[in-house]
DNA sequence: GTCGTGACCGACT
DNA sequence: GAGTCGGCCACGA
């Protein structure tokens, strides 16, 4: 199973209204300091997947792609009742109330049907 | 096979 | 406190 793939299905199971660090995502893959591994692959992710509800550490959105703006994610992100802050021009994420616990998420990963 | 790279994170000045 | 630096590890050239 690729990398990649493991990343899009664990970025699949957030469920609607959470949102997940790209640190958790690479904990639950194994290895807690490939966090920069899982954004590789969100930037190569297709549309089924929804990136918009992974974010960095700090809670907020690190770049754009040239199709998608932060705003678009912001966009998604409210229509999921996530409430997004704006400060210093940087879009934000109230992590202690929209973050889910890596406990759940691997949780939810282990009831997806792996492809 | 080797080298460089990166939507990050944590430790250390 | 804020800025810097290294590490992690899969992927592409």
């Amino acid at each position: 199973v690729n990398f990649y793939q493991q990343v899009f299905s664990i970025v699949k199971a957030i469920p609607q209204g959470h949102v997940a660090t790209y640190g958790q995502i690479a904990a639950i893959l194994g290895s807690p300091r490939a966090a920069r591994m899982v954004g590789q692959a969100l930037k190569d992710c297709d549309q089924t997947v929804p990136w918009q509800r992974v974010i960095n550490r700090h809670g907020m959105i690190s770049i754009e792609n040239m199709e998608v703006t932060k705003d678009d994610q912001a966009s998604l992100l409210r229509q999921e009742n996530i409430e997004v802050q704006e400060r210093d021009g940087n879009l934000w994420v109230d992590l202690n109330q929209y973050l889910i616990d890596s406990t759940t998420l691997s949780l939810l990963v282990e009831n997806l049907p792996h492809d």
